[in-house]
RNA sequence: GCCGUCUUAGCUCAGUGGUAGAGCACACGCUUCACACGCGUGGGGCCACAAGUUCAAAUCUUGUAGACGGCACCA
């Protein structure tokens, strides 16, 4: 079978997924093992307006790694796709089609109607990244496909929101609140963001004292606050206006007259030392108007602007055009002390980047306490979740959990989970999981839903379970008992609070299940520019974009290649050194097969290693090694070592050393040797594959012998695909250090002899003559391997001895195991071998004259461990010889 | 303000208490019959700075500087 000259991705691509998924591959029933053991993993459920990103694609080939590793290893596998309905995201789309295409608002055609329009966009675009995820190869098992809006997994949201309200852990409250004046909704602390401004400004007002001439200055940085001022709060142990307290400040622009308290809280060294208080517009002060029973005037509408309560001159005004006539009218009442420069970070909403308004508003929230305790004490009496990295992540995941405040879990929107909670004409409240239940409980009283739904990360919170069939009913869904805890959760840095630790206290709380025993925090990838990539700053790449021009498994496995938990900068140029991987691997393949003839892959060929030649034990012993090896940083989630190791087994063992010293017998016909190189060949494709699921499937087919024999007892019966062989273990029996040491020795001479031909300048044309002495043991070795020897370092004649004897016009040069001597009669430049010898013994003397002076130190010899000593002293020794030899033929050239 | 991470070859990054690594870039040479997305050879680093622990520090500790991130924020 001939292959084409080089690898085209597209042409894989487009041919084994479709199979993959139509077989059932990605379906954990496959596994007919019934003694096998599971591994799960959820997928961080994309929001439905999504479209691929680079995180994305970073993590999804993190799971897609460790899905198909396992799967190979013969576990029950299953990863388990989905998306997220994303509240305001949603809603914003359809508002803004809604807007575009029939000039309407949502009031305008209703709830039930936006609603539905809601799911026809859903179903129209929110398949997007469904598509793209089919596209990198992820062996999802899409028919356990879950939206968070599903039937099921609403039932679980209703029935969770109740179970927490029966107990008390849900309530509804009168709070200051994140309240975003754009998307018209509370958010929760999480979705706030804290922006610097350089160019904030802090306004200081005088306010008249009643009954006096005298006024008393407040700063402010939101002077359209003022307007909803009740007090003016100092501190109880400022002595400047000890005499104020108790007095009565008349509210310049309104007809108001508000008291002047005392409150701790107050700093007399900050600003002014007076602070304007309003109780319905802030945290702090709301706290100093409880404490004080202070009115809480509502001066905003939930647009931003100005409402009846601001006075009849700002109805109606914005916010921000409302703090500029409020400063003007001071100016104007000449009760403007002065506006300052002043830097200040402000609350903006996290998507739309709005001032966020903080505001006094009736919401739902959820009290973290039980939870909390619960998802402390499972971090420290069993370190669950394990973070990997472990450094920092599990640090600040206790710290916030420590820390942590209520939830503000309603949002003032239509697309999500309607709160499922009633209220009859007195305001009563009767939550339950259905309407019918809701008015049993009212005594069959009429009743109104709350208009809100929930937070979207609340049925989040829920997905590690509620995928599994839970909805709060009795008795526990197969799936659940099967797959919950799931093994590991792979996510970002940006969610841990969000979304892991959420679902951590729900699971635990709801089903006394851990949510997963490990989480793989992935870093950012960063644009070129080294920042996070954004829209805003235009610095994105698009994955899609690198597979076409990459390919999907070069994109892959680079991704995999960086996957160390720390950031990384995007770079095209890493991706390209796997592409040209995956066309190395293509055009060793491509050579295996070009004489193929008559062999094919045979595992028992590997097993009986006696009367192997050393190359041979030798790329055996490298390929258990480097399986060994994967194993294990796959189980310690090191993705960049594996691949490393993998890629350097493959391009400098297999493809530089093992192809070339085995090409003649090959080309030969050697059916023998054939045999072997297509044996070895298929073991290290099934380790690749994981990462370059594409171009080993589409290699594998290739190779004769595969497809009858997938070698993988569990999956016996499916289809053949190399996705269902056997994830090689890696043989401890067949590490040949002997086979390494003498191969070692080998390499070695070609490398100083093909070092003799460059630095000497002699074409690559010209043949020339090898002398090599030798201790007994290594002349054996070398004369095994003289035919490779002659071809890989272009010599005619091998001359092998105890000790060396070659004319005076030669290069010469030495290895651990071996002096040699290249004849270069009329060929040699004795001025540059002078200098190539003086070069050698300067490095190797200054290699040397280290390990010296660490033995003569007293010091080190004692305390040292011993083998680091003998250690030193062998190689110093070998130096020594290495030394004296180029020495003496530095200086028997004259 | 508090907490944390990072600083290694021109670039992008691994690494680790005991002789500094990769890819790319660079230099020189190759129509070597799998591959120029290639082959061969080579040059290149006081591992941010300072002090400490140690027989031994790029690696551990502390501090300094710069970059970044999280949390909390006083009007």
């Amino acid at each position: 079978m001939e292959l084409a000259k080089a690898y085209e991705p597209k042409v894989a691509e487009e041919s084994h997924y479709k199979r993959w998924e139509e077989c059932g591959f990605f379906k954990p029933e496959l596994n007919q093992d019934p003694g096998a053991e599971t591994y799960s993993i959820v997928i961080p459920p994309p929001n439905v307006t999504g479209s691929l990103h680079m995180g994305h694609a970073l993590q999804h080939t993190i799971m897609d790694v460790l899905i198909r590793w396992k799967r190979m290893q013969g576990y029950k596998t299953l990863w388990l796709p989905g998306t997220d309905h994303a509240g305001i995201s949603v809603q914003r789309k359809v508002v803004e089609q809604l807007r575009k295409e029939e000039n309407k608002t949502p009031l305008d055609i209703g709830r039930d109607e936006f609603v539905a329009r809601c799911w026809t966009w859903k179903e129209q675009y929110g398949n997007t990244i469904t598509e793209q995820m089919r596209r990198e190869g992820a062996s999802v098992d899409w028919s356990r496909h879950r939206f968070t809006m599903d039937e099921s997994l609403s039932l679980a949201v209703r029935n969770v929101f109740c179970t927490l309200y029966d107990e008390g852990w849900i309530y509804r409250g009168l709070r200051i609140v994140n309240w975003c004046p754009k998307d018209r909704t509370v958010l929760s602390d999480l979705e706030v963001k804290e922006e610097t401004r350089k160019d904030g400004k802090l306004t200081y007002l005088k306010y008249p004292i009643e009954g006096t001439d005298r006024t008393l200055t407040v700063a402010t940085t939101r002077p359209e606050t003022m307007l909803g001022d009740t007090a003016v709060a100092v501190s109880p142990s400022d002595e400047r206006y000890k005499d104020l307290i108790g007095k009565t400040i008349a509210l310049p622009l309104t007809d108001r007259k508000i008291p002047i308290v005392a409150d701790e809280y107050v700093d007399a060294e900050f600003g002014t030392g007076a602070v304007k208080v309003t109780p319905a517009h802030d945290p702090n002060d709301y706290q100093i108007g409880e404490r004080h029973n202070l009115e809480k005037l509502l001066i905003m509408n939930d647009d931003g602007t100005m409402n009846a309560a601001a006075g009849a001159e700002f109805e109606g005004l914005d916010r921000f055009a409302a703090r500029e006539k409020v400063v003007a009218m001071f100016g104007d009442l000449g009760l403007l002390e002065k506006v300052e420069d002043y830097e200040i970070s402000l609350p903006v909403c996290e998507r739309c980047k709005t001032i966020v308004e903080p505001i006094l508003s009736e919401q739902w929230f959820v009290k973290m306490d039980e939870m909390r305790d619960l998802a402390l004490d499972l971090m420290r009496t069993e370190g669950v979740p394990h973070f990997s990295p472990q450094v920092p992540h599990e640090k600040v995941y206790t710290l916030w959990l420590e820390n942590l405040k209520d939830w503000t879990i309603s949002r003032q929107l239509w697309w999500g989970h309607q709160i499922p909670a009633w209220y009859d004409d007195e305001g009563n409240v009767y939550v339950a999981p259905t309407e019918a239940a809701a008015r049993e409980k009212a005594g069959g009283k009429e009743l109104k839903q709350d208009q809100d739904v929930l937070d979207t990360w609340f049925s989040s919170g829920l997905w590690a379970f509620s995928t599994f069939g839970w909805t709060g009913g009795a008795g526990v869904p197969a799936d659940l008992a099967t797959y919950l805890p799931t093994d590991v959760l792979v996510t970002g840095r940006d969610i841990i609070f969000l979304w892991v630790s959420r679902m951590i206290m729900l699971t635990g709380k709801f089903t006394g299940e851990k949510a997963f025993n490990d989480v793989v925090v992935t870093g950012t990838v960063l644009g070129k520019d080294g920042k996070p990539m954004s829209k805003s700053r235009n610095n994105g790449v698009d994955p899609i974009e690198m597979f076409d021009k990459f390919g999907v498994d070069a994109t892959r496995i680079y991704l995999a290649s960086i996957a160390t938990g720390a950031d990384i900068k995007w770079n095209d140029v890493g991706v390209e050194t796997y592409r040209n991987f995956a066309n190395k691997i293509w055009n060793a393949t491509r050579f295996c097969l070009l004489n193929s003839e008559g062999a094919s892959v045979d595992h028992s060929d590997l097993v009986e290693r006696g009367e192997m030649g050393i190359a041979d034990r030798w790329i055996i012993s490298r390929l258990n090694q480097t399986a060994l090896d994967v194993n294990k940083s796959l189980e310690r989630y090191e993705f960049h070592t594996a691949v490393s190791l993998l890629y350097h087994f493959f391009w400098d063992d297999f493809c530089d050393w093992y192809i070339e010293l085995k090409k003649d017998e090959i080309n030969a016909g050697d059916i023998a040797a054939t045999r072997r190189i297509l044996t070895v060949l298929e073991i290290a494709l099934r380790m690749l594959h994981p990462f370059m699921p594409y171009l080993t499937e589409e290699l594998w087919h290739k190779l004769p012998g595969t497809s009858s024999a997938m070698n993988n007892s569990v999956y016996s019966e499916a289809e053949a695909s190399i996705m269902l062989t056997k994830f090689p273990p890696g043989d401890l029996s067949a590490i040949d250090p002997q086979a390494e040491a003498e191969m070692g020795a080998v390499i070695e001479v070609i490398k100083r002899v093909r070092n003799i031909r460059t630095e000497m300048q002699i074409s690559p044309s010209i043949k020339f003559e090898v002398h090599i002495g030798a201790q007994r043991s290594f002349q054996e070795v070398f004369r095994a391997n003289e035919a490779q020897i002659l071809k890989l370092a272009r010599a005619e004649k091998i001359v092998i001895g105890d000790t060396l004897v070659a004319p005076k016009a030669s290069a010469k040069a030495v290895t651990s195991e071996a002096q040699i001597a290249v004849p270069l009669e009329g060929l040699i430049d004795f001025d540059k071998e002078r200098e190539r010898l003086s070069t050698q013994i300067a490095k190797l003397g200054e290699e040397r004259s280290r390990l010296d002076a660490q033995l003569s130190n007293a010091n080190f010899v004692e305390r040292a461990p011993a083998e680091k000593v003998e250690g030193l002293r062998d190689r110093s020794k070998e130096l020594e010889g290495q030394i004296a030899t180029l020495q003496m033929n530095l200086s028997a050239l004259g």
